[in-house]
DNA sequence: CGGGAACTTGACGCTTGTCAAGACGTGTGG
DNA sequence: CCACACGTCTTGACAAGCGTCAAGTTCCCG
């Protein structure tokens, strides 16, 4: 709300704590449940971070690929995107981040990130000090546990994105990604029926191993059969059930 | 070479250390470089583990998806398969093990493997009790940042995978594998020209999101253009380079 | 030595990528 | 305020890629 980053507008980073840091701030966050599931309740420790806050504009990136590894990002408000740049200029889009993930952490494999975070749209993200982070570890077993388990449920959910894409067709691809984009959304306190999507059909195809072409068809055939209504990044889903059992997925959009 | 396991063949696990414990056996384990780099140094602490090594047999299970989560094991010699079964019964491979990597950390997640292993050939595994594992990690930033690093340079690989099957034909998967397979072999002291393939055509399909026919087409096509040398699972690589540069590939299989 | 699993190869058709044209919406500058 | 340009989305036609089905071969294991 209040930090303004009057520099390194133009590049990515860097997210220094400096004198931004907000102790007890994440006591007022309206996301904080998603991001902090387990320090919650031990708290305090947490309290002492250094975290930075700051806003994002549309667009700009938080970190790139190749970039050092110093800080985990949580999402305060706004959307994110991970990409990683293949050869030929094309972007695979690894993942899209909603308000309470956290993201950045694939950086401790080697001290670089080898993917780049950006905004798809105006966005504020928390930034966490990793080794400071890794000291409250020492002594914390939940904390420990916490990092250990964030980026495990990575792992697991791209596990169930690689299973979608090298087990079915693209329709059943774009279903599944509409139900959990609104699963989520929900859990979020959003509603599940009407979705604005902040992403292009490109970026979606990209996401899920398809041509936006493909993706355009798909939502059509949605449409045409009355499981949803479209216009353009606007979506109501009408009949999730009916979504979910003509295509063989449960309501949070992973495979049955 | 000397734990024979009479019981519980039959059924995933338990892999219980009790007296079967071997301190100081990694000092010995030809693959200890592999999966201990960091600890390797500091050493003895590690040592202190009740580690218990267990051969496993072809086709046998070290533990199951669902199963509950208390053990990480270390391939000490042999060939594994993590998979998970969607509904319709089909078997998505998610990686293949080598001798000196570490699985069913993936159990972090939620406290249960989310995923099945098993042996694809008669094997040996080291069995690393977690919570002690965690206790150790407690006082030892060394043992932490190995744990982070190993989960998260898995998460990095299967997501090269994944970029894989989004944006390459079939063909040029199957090089990747094939490339990737023989430069993870080489880095074992095996050679990067002779392979014997463990999985069948199958498994390679299940894993590469294609089915096995397509598998066998894209191998003989290699073979036909001179890359390799093919006689069921033994596979002779006879043009590394020319594999690569046809496909657009680096030496150990990822995307260029 | 026999049976079955794994592999190979071919033919055919569905799915999806590619190319192209046009519609819609938004932002910019006159 | 309008005109224009550009990015995004939609739809169609066509061809290539790959899954499916089927038949036949090789090899391994009992």
């Amino acid at each position: 709300m209040d930090v303004q980053t009057s520099h390194a507008a133009s590049h990515a980073l860097p997210l220094v704590p400096s004198a931004n840091h907000a102790p007890g701030r994440c006591a007022l966050c309206p996301v904080r449940s998603h991001c902090l599931p387990s320090w919650s309740d031990s708290g305090t420790e947490f309290e002492r971070l250094q975290i930075g806050q700051r806003r994002v504009r549309k667009g700009q990136a938080i970190y790139r690929e190749g970039d050092p590894f110093f800080f985990m990002y949580a999402v305060r408000a706004g959307t994110f995107k991970s990409t990683v740049t293949l050869k030929e200029g094309r972007d695979q889009v690894i993942a899209f981040h909603l308000p309470g993930e956290i993201i950045g952490f694939d950086g401790l494999a080697n001290g670089h990130h080898p993917s780049t975070a950006a905004a798809m749209e105006d966005s504020e993200v928390c930034a966490v000090p990793f080794f400071e982070l890794n000291e409250s570890a020492e002594k914390y077993r939940l904390v420990r546990n916490h990092i250990n388990s964030l980026i495990t449920t990575e792992l697991v959910r791209e596990r169930s994105v690689m299973s979608l894409i090298a087990t079915t067709h693209s329709v059943k691809r774009v279903a599944a990604f509409l139900l959990n984009l609104a699963s989520r959304m929900q859990e979020r306190g959003y509603s599940a029926r009407e979705i604005q999507l902040r992403m292009t059909r490109e970026e979606i195809g990209g996401y899920l191993g398809m041509t936006l072409e493909t993706v355009c068809r798909s939502l059509t055939a949605f449409a045409k059969q009355g499981y949803i209504d479209v216009h353009r990044r606007h979506i109501e889903i009408l009949d999730t059930e009916g979504l979910c059992n003509h295509y063989g997925l449960s309501a949070k959009g992973y495979l049955e």
